[in-house]
DNA sequence: AATTTTTGTTAGACTGTGCTAAAATATATT
DNA sequence: AATATATTTTAGCACAGTCTAACAAAAATT
């Protein structure tokens, strides 16, 4: 099953987690996304059905090597897209919120082309 | 109620028949997105109820003012879009893709920045 | 005028993704 | 150990937006 907007958000979000306290739990996801406890444990459990996450022997949230990619993926595109925008002078904050809706759904060939374009001393 | 990227793209696909054709109807729409006739005849129907389209008495699709406001910027931001990332090399076609989905999520304040970055030469 | 073709609508299903309420499970405190 | 708290899951609802099948209405052809 291909894998939606939503879905990339998660793992974007586990990734960024997991690198920010070392591990990552359901409740935790909720928080950070603002969305509720079920929503956060059904969309793990459809991840999970899919192989891009699995739960380790203590109940926590790991990426298997097919959902890192794709959050590695989209995290590069999130940081990329956001100096891209600053660079051309958007707010912090609005560039932030646009490379978040941006980043899943440019091309690769349109990301490449936009991070070529920027200056190398402010590449990601 | 606010209009969502669905919407905007009716809206704007029905300036673009009406500038190519003269004239818009469901079915015309429905081609042009590849929607069935069904789906059209639906999202016209909620156009219709919240004041963004009407029908003429030969029972043609007509946007309102407040219709083609909202199409007149979204095509105006697929236009410039494109060129932009034509400018920095994308193909035709990809730049249309994205374009026509960035276009919709894109807020005011970054698209101002592209525009303004764009050589003035290529503006659209 | 009758028939065929085209166009539009109604009815109902399905998918993705959010929600609340309540139950189950796990963890921590007393 | 018993109780309280925190976390996760189950069950069911909602909404946007697509679809097919079938019907109705309008337009074109014979």
């Amino acid at each position: 099953m291909k894998l939606m907007e939503s879905g990339e958000m998660y793992l974007e979000t586990i990734l960024v987690l997991k690198n920010k306290y070392g591990y990552v739990r359901s409740i935790d996801i909720a928080h950070e996304m603002n969305f509720s406890k079920p929503s956060v444990s059904r969309a793990i459990a459809l991840l999970k059905d899919d192989g891009y996450v699995e739960h380790d022997p203590h109940g926590m949230i790991l990426l298997t090597e097919k959902g890192r990619a794709i959050a590695e993926k989209i995290y590069d595109r999130h940081r990329t897209l956001t100096k891209y925008l600053m660079w051309l002078g958007v707010s912090d904050d609005t560039a932030q919120a646009d490379a978040c809706k941006i980043e899943h759904i440019i091309s690769d060939e349109s990301f490449e082309r936009i991070r070529a374009h920027m200056p190398e001393e402010i590449e990601a």
